[in-house]
DNA sequence: CTAGCAACTTGACCGAAGTCAACTTTAGGC
DNA sequence: GCCTAAAGTTGACTTCGGTCAAGTTGCTAG
């Protein structure tokens, strides 16, 4: 069995993937059609490699369904994952920036419909179009705050805590007491988005049923008191101090 | 005792330290000069606060000398350090792009010269000069390289590897065998750099000594072989495996 | 030169998380 | 529907780093 496919479709349904990310959201027809010069529609299952640390990056992928694991790793097989990106997300794209090596390695981790397209038309549109690089220099500038937490994250939250984090991240703005929420991926993989093992995420997670209330069944979480996570996960978290007052907009401030 | 001088130096020195930063390197004359509208030049002893998390940025920061801290805190009083920073580094200016408020305190950790600068002018600069937004936009590329290494480093490496890889860092590009280098702030300060408790530092440098040989005298630290300190600190790091062959670029690539 | 204080070190202890192994549950392929 | 493999859980144990307390060192202001 091929664990990825090159498939043959439309122009126009490229260039509607292109338009939904939000960094080319604004840009005109023309601009997306050369955008989508050389562009390769693929569907990967998971275990599908996209890109290895320090390649030559010479293209950059969207990210059209299912999820892809961004990471680094050593020598000894260790892993630290970076992130975990989902659909309408660009990844590899920095790397076109300094003509350099990508900076990570990025594999599928729920099967994946993802578009590759060659660095080179993004650099040329990055160097005469301002409105595009405008918005590529607020969109870093928007990644480097959330990198910025991650590190806080990691550096003063404990294991609870930082479940407790994702969780209210999956939740959507503005809700409010009951909750129920779906894991959008393994929980091995939330554990190692959160930078711990597997058995310190399930002891963690009972932990945080009994500090907190939610109740846990399979890939369902039912927050019983969005109020009392956030209280207990944001205790060691700067995010912004409302971040505790769910009233205003805790899961967007845990970025 | 003040604590701060506004200091009026003449409009070249200001020109000249702009000059000085990588970012502004290749402007014109005249984009220096409007840049340079609106500059201040201040004194900075010890504990000075630049400003704030959650500040709303109207003025980003220009390091002339000395050392300033980025981190964010806890309601408990809780740390975590970002970065410290020291000479021609900007700071404050990513907020800027985004209208935003401060993602991060900054506070001057030894006695800094400082030049502050209105973020109006950057911004509407970076609006009309494709070159800067150029420039820019490859800054911060390589600072996020930089961040996913830092994210990498604070979920696999021990303590005495990130001590390792931080002596490593001191070291300039090309060097072997024996070096010496010396700390360039207090080891409290290296410790909460390197995120954690200055009791741990102490221990693990000791650690360090005995497994790489190094030797430490006050700030002062002589590495006898670097090839052995970066076969330790290296190895739970994914920083491109030549990392481990000193002659390439061990120093460069712990990044 | 000396007093005082901050930086640093060391020891004893504790707790969080990692490791290893055994076991249970779940999900996908035939 | 059954079988297998992967995912998840649990227990026992270890290790690393944090905490607290008691030093020591070293700098600096008077």
């Amino acid at each position: 069995m091929k664990d990825s496919d090159a498939q043959i479709i439309s122009k126009d349904m490229v260039e509607t993937h292109l338009r939904s990310v939000p960094l080319f959201s604004a840009c005109s027809a023309d601009v997306i059609k050369n955008l989508a010069q050389g562009a390769v529609f693929q569907s990967h299952k998971k275990g599908k490699v996209l890109f290895i640390h320090e390649e030559q990056a010479s293209r950059y992928y969207l990210i059209c369904s299912g999820w892809v694991k961004i990471f680094r790793e050593t020598l000894d097989g260790t892993q630290a994952v970076i992130d975990i990106l989902s659909a309408r997300h660009l990844v590899g794209d920095r790397a076109v920036l300094l003509d350099d090596k990508y900076p990570y390695s990025v594999e599928v981790v729920e099967n994946a419909d993802v578009i590759s397209l060659p660095s080179h038309e993004l650099k040329t549109e990055l160097e005469r179009n301002p409105q595009l690089a405008q918005a590529m220099m607020k969109l870093m500038a928007q990644e480097h705050k959330q990198q910025v937490s991650e590190i806080e994250h990691l550096s003063i939250q404990n294991a609870p805590q930082r479940i407790g984090c994702f969780l209210l991240r999956l939740t959507t703005q503005g809700q409010k007491g009951r909750v129920k929420i779906h894991l959008p991926y393994d929980k091995t993989l939330i554990a190692s988005r959160l930078g711990m093992q597997p058995e310190t995420f399930s002891r963690a997670l009972k932990k945080l049923k009994k500090e907190t209330g939610i109740e846990v069944k399979g890939a369902t979480v039912l927050i019983e008191d969005l109020q009392r996570l956030s209280d207990f996960s944001c205790a060691m978290c700067s995010s912004n101090y409302p971040c505790k007052d769910l009233t205003k907009k805790c899961s967007g401030a845990c970025q």
